[in-house]
DNA sequence: CGCCGATACTTGTTGAAACGACCATTGTCT
DNA sequence: AGACAATGGTCGTTTCAACAAGTATCGGCG
C-alpha cells in the first residue's frame, strides 16, 4: 500500500466549481474592501456612507425619499435613519417632512456634504487605482461582463443594476 | 441650443473603469451573500462561523490555533475570541491550553459540530447552485482566474490565497 | 536567576448592523 | 364619513464587528 502524496493540508479546496467561484468573490471583494476602508476611515465614514453622499450628489440639488436612496445603495441597508442621523449630526445631509406627503422624508446633501465629496474625490479615484490599477482595461472589462451575468439573476426587475 | 438627451438620472454612472469594476464586484457579492446568509441564518450561523467550522473540519482530529484559523478564513475576523466563545456555547467546537505551550488555544470541532456541517452538506451545495448555476463550467474558471489576478497583489507572501 | 521583549490571546468599550414592533399618514372601498 | 389596508419611517433591543488596552506565558540574554 503506499503513502498519499504530500499535499498542503492548508490549502483551501473546494466541493465544486460554484463554491471555488463563491469563495474567490468573496475573499477578493474582501481583499478590495480593505484598501478602500483604509482610506474611508481616515475621515470616519464607511464606504456605504460614502455611496450615499455620492447618490445625494448625484440627484442634487432635487432630494430623494429616505426609502428610494436605501434600493440605490448598493449594498441593502435595512437601518437608513439612524444612517442618515449620524450623517445629519455631521451637518453633511438634511431632511425635511413636505406638506404634500407628510410620510415621506426627503434628503439631501448639504454645501458641507458636496465640500467632503470634493476633498475626497481624487483620493479615491487613486485608491480604486491602488484596488485594480495592475490590470488592464480589457480583463477589467471582461470582469465586468463577466459579473453582470453572475448578479444578472439575482437582480430586481426594477434594479438600477439589471442588464439593460 | 440643443437639449441634452433623456437619460435615467438614477443609473449608476462611473468615474473610472477601475470604479465601475469594484463597484460591481461589490454589488454581485452583496447579492449573492444575501442567497447565502438567507440559509445560514436557519440554522443561527454567519457565513463566517461555517467557514471557520469548515476549516476545522479539514484540520480534524488535529486541532487548530486560534490565531492560526483566524488567518486562514476567507474574510479577516479581528475577534477570533469571542467568535468561538458562541461556537463552544453551543458545543459545535471545544477549545484546550496545552502544557507544553500555555499560551496557544488549540481549537478542534467537536462531534456535534462534524454532525451539523453533515446535515447542511447537501444544501450548502444547492445554495451555491442557486448563486452560480447559470453560468457554464468555461465561465466561472474564467471568472475565478479573473479574481485570482485581481487579488494577487493584495495577498500577503505567505496566504493560502495567493497563487502557487 | 531576573528582566525584557515577543507571542497569544482575552476583555472592555464603543459603534454599527439586523430584526421586529410600532406610529403616523394616505389612499381606497363601501 | 368610517374602516382598513398600504405606505414610509422611526424606535427598541439584541447581536456583532472593530479597536485598544490588558493579562498570561514563553524564549532569550546578560
Amino acid at each position: 500500500m503506499s503513502t498519499s502524496p504530500p499535499r498542503d493540508v492548508r490549502a483551501p479546496r473546494f466541493d465544486s466549481l460554484h463554491q471555488e467561484a463563491y469563495l474567490n468573490l468573496w475573499r477578493t471583494y474582501d481583499r478590495l474592501k480593505a484598501v478602500e476602508d483604509e482610506l474611508f476611515s481616515q475621515f470616519d465614514l464607511s464606504a456605504q456612507q460614502y455611496n450615499a453622499l455620492r447618490l445625494l450628489e448625484a440627484s442634487h440639488p432635487a432630494t430623494v425619499a429616505t426609502l428610494t436612496l436605501g434600493t440605490r445603495l448598493i449594498s441593502r441597508a435595512p437601518d437608513m435613519t439612524r444612517m442618515l442621523d449620524r450623517l445629519e449630526d455631521r451637518g453633511l445631509v438634511h431632511r425635511e417632512r413636505r406638506p404634500e406627503n407628510r410620510r415621506v422624508v426627503e434628503v439631501g446633501v448639504t454645501p458641507a456634504g458636496l465640500k467632503l465629496l470634493a476633498k475626497l474625490e481624487g483620493a479615491v479615484q487613486e485608491c480604486h487605482k491602488r484596488q485594480l490599477g495592475h490590470l488592464s482595461a480589457k480583463e477589467l472589462k471582461q470582469l465586468v461582463g463577466l459579473l453582470q451575468s453572475v448578479r444578472d439573476p439575482h437582480e430586481e426587475e426594477d434594479s438600477l443594476w439589471g442588464k439593460r
